[in-house]
DNA sequence: TAGAGCATGTAATAGGTTACATGATTAG
DNA sequence: CTAATCATGTAACCTATTACATGCTCTA
């Protein structure tokens, strides 16, 4: 059986609160941002399909001068199928790593090209440290007392533990890399022009 | 424009040596298989077209009781592409973290729920420290002197950190989970009865 | 004799992004 | 006047997995 993990993403952030597909889509952008994300090409058919299954129910609220909006609710069967899911044991996935993949062929170029290419990567996992710390904050003021702040905040952790991670073995690497440079350039000054090939 | 990555990924397997594509589904599975793989029904197609944009070229081998080994093998020009690529700097990339977004979503199930969650996530992530640990002394012993080394272990050495950090992270969430257990039991013998909801 | 390994490939299907079409309102 | 925001949805297009088709050899 194929289980769509999109259908159970949208039945999670209904679970939130009912929402247009419009709401929905922004809900994912300032919440679960850092590791999920869905398209309109993905919402909207889906949740025509959450309510053909009997998951959610949609009314629509009529505006002027904007389209309606159509909002969805959870049903108490679309309730059950999110809590199904969530404590359904989760498996190991392989996800694609290009940094890991281009660094597997990096003798392939030379070793400043993939010192550059590790620092800069190191500057992204930097800046999404910043960026994870000053989200921690702003959800610790502004979600006080929201009963979903434990949970909230454990997900936080997990990116801050990541890219803190990440960041440590970008110093690891790079230090390992410039021993390569020095042991080539030693090579050299004893004349061993062999280490100097690729 | 568009990249495909299989593509870069097939060059790059490619670039060790030339290979059929049965060869490169193995080399994937014994290499690169912890963050990166392909399925036949993309590596055949997509040899298909390294030949005809000319980054690799096909030598046929005939065998006897077996079909013939269709050998690929990089060209210059197919060699300069993989380079490209290699040097071009990767992006940030948004995976999907399903234990993350189950999480966050934790209060529609009870405590107990999402402690087991985490603690069978504790467990894949422990199996796979302890594959990566062998796979490191493997490639230490195997490779000695293989001029890719270096390189093969810094692969190694990310998924190392990864893993690592995930454990911890799944310890400190689990005794936070245990503190809000603590929590709730407290009320219960106050009998602050009004703590127990969900 | 059943199953794994060798070896090619395609077709069906699922999963997902991007661009397009429409059109009013509001802020700079 | 331009761009963004609100708001719906679809169509075209990639990307990727799984199952299927074929058939020989070797090992348990």
């Amino acid at each position: 059986m194929k289980e769509n993990k999109s259908k159970y993403a949208i039945l999670g952030i209904l679970s939130l609160g009912p929402m247009s597909g419009y709401d929905i889509k922004k809900m994912f952008q300032k919440s679960v941002a850092k590791f999920w994300n869905e398209s309109y090409g993905q919402i909207y058919p889906l949740l025509k399909m959450l309510v053909d299954d009997g998951f959610a129910i949609r009314s629509i609220e009529k505006q002027v001068g904007k389209p309606d909006r159509h909002v969805y609710s959870l049903t108490g069967k679309g309730r059950e199928e999110l809590q199904r899911w969530l404590i359904e044991p989760v498996e190991r996935q392989i996800g694609r790593i290009e940094i890991a993949l281009k660094l597997f062929f990096g003798r392939q170029v030379s070793l400043p090209d993939n010192i550059r290419q590790v620092e800069h990567f190191r500057e992204i996992q930097h800046r999404e440290l910043e960026e994870l710390k000053a989200l921690e904050e702003r959800v610790k003021e502004e979600k006080a007392g929201n009963p979903n702040l434990a949970y909230w905040l454990m997900t936080v952790n997990y990116g801050l533990h990541i890219t803190s991670a990440l960041i440590q073995w970008c110093d690891e690497t790079l230090s390992a890399m410039n021993k390569l440079t020095a042991k080539t350039k030693k090579g050299i000054k004893k004349g061993n022009k062999k280490e100097l090939s690729r």
